[in-house]
DNA sequence: TGCGTTTTGTACTGATTGGTATAGATAGAA
DNA sequence: TTCTATCTATACCAATCAGTACAAAACGCA
């Protein structure tokens, strides 16, 4: 059941509260986005805004969090929707060009520059990105082991590596965002990052030059 | 010849203080690396900073040149001593490893971090590290491109590319560096780098699965 | 209506920020 | 030595920072 609670009641909504501060963290960075720039994006002012997520900080991993679920999230989504696996690679990439590169919004990603450039400095950051990494990493290998056990892939295709490079290659893309290439500059070396994802071993690197 | 200025003599290196920056900012940001902290760590105090490199932003933009060319440039550059292409990409990235991960050193890379949270906040900052990162493929592109004219690589090797793959995946390296990954988990996934870097073109992706 | 509860708006806090004024210190040149 | 130029050291500045005290406002409930 629902706890009625009486007094008055908040003027805004929690959730699209920190949505507006993962644009500001996204685009300033945690040292960057003050509570001026914050409030003044929410709309609120600063009594409501520590009232509701404690203080900057705690702001800031509720913000990291929320980009992860409903932006960046939905690459691996994405990934695990798609039909066949070259597809789903394709798309993982795609989907998360585009989060990077959306006109009107900050280039790159929350995480891969404001978050990881705090990771040291703010405590409770490193250890999020890093398990957030890690949960997408064990998603995306998930489905590579699947396509083994359905004989899609074979048998000694390293999935965890490659799920580790997948990452690598999204992270590369989302750099090249946020230090200004256009989505269809990036867009170019879309097959190369599916081909290295999906290439097979070769023992004798018969397929490559000296 | 060299024009004598009488005066008191300045107590310090500028280039070492330069690179002791570096270390504040590679570690702490830009708007996370306070005066206190820069001049701490050089040893000087504050109006000698000024005099010396005008304020904040321009040691910053100082300190990402000497980045560039003291720690990062050091991949291109062993990049193109490398005898041969293969070795001249794995040397590349063992060597964007190794700076990435030494011990006592901030982990990761101060443009990949640092540099890339600011580049829309710091004026120049955009600017500088786009150009570091052309050129740097540019470099990457010229050894591909002679290695075609030698046809040490098919004619139809998209050299410019590959050139921007290589950046991208050194960049993806350098964020798990920042996230906290050992050395040896990233250095695991070095020759599916390196293959897919010089992985030949496949019209029917015939080394591929579907 | 009036009470208890929660949120909102304003105004404030001490601390820290980047940057500087000023005086003393240290060199070469005369 | 004396003059001039440059650098160093201390102490300071206004502005901004994250965070909070307090009172008015807006609800449910009686």
């Amino acid at each position: 059941m629902v706890q009625k609670r009486s007094g008055r009641p908040r003027s805004f909504d929690p959730e699209m509260a920190v949505m507006q501060a993962v644009e500001v963290f996204w685009a300033k960075g945690y040292e960057g986005a003050s509570l001026d720039d914050l409030t003044k994006a929410i709309g609120i002012n600063r009594p409501s805004l520590y009232a509701t997520f404690g203080d900057k900080r705690r702001l800031f991993l509720a913000a990291i969090q929320a980009y992860g679920q409903k932006i960046s999230g939905t690459a691996v989504d994405a990934f695990e929707a798609a039909p066949t696996l070259r597809d789903a690679v394709r798309t993982f990439f795609q989907t998360a060009l585009e989060n990077a590169t959306r006109p009107g919004k900050p280039q790159g990603c929350l995480i891969g520059s404001a978050a990881v450039a705090s990771a040291n400095d703010v405590e409770g950051v490193g250890d999020l990105i890093r398990q957030m990494s890690l949960r997408s990493r064990a998603r995306l290998q998930a489905r590579f082991d699947q396509a083994i056990a359905d004989a899609d892939l074979p048998p000694d295709f390293p999935s965890e590596r490659r799920a580790a490079l997948m990452i690598e290659l999204m992270q590369g893309q989302v750099h090249r965002a946020r230090i200004g290439d256009s989505r269809d500059a990036i867009a170019d070396g879309l097959e190369d990052r599916v081909s290295a994802v999906l290439a097979v071993q070769s023992p004798n690197t018969q397929n490559s030059p000296s």
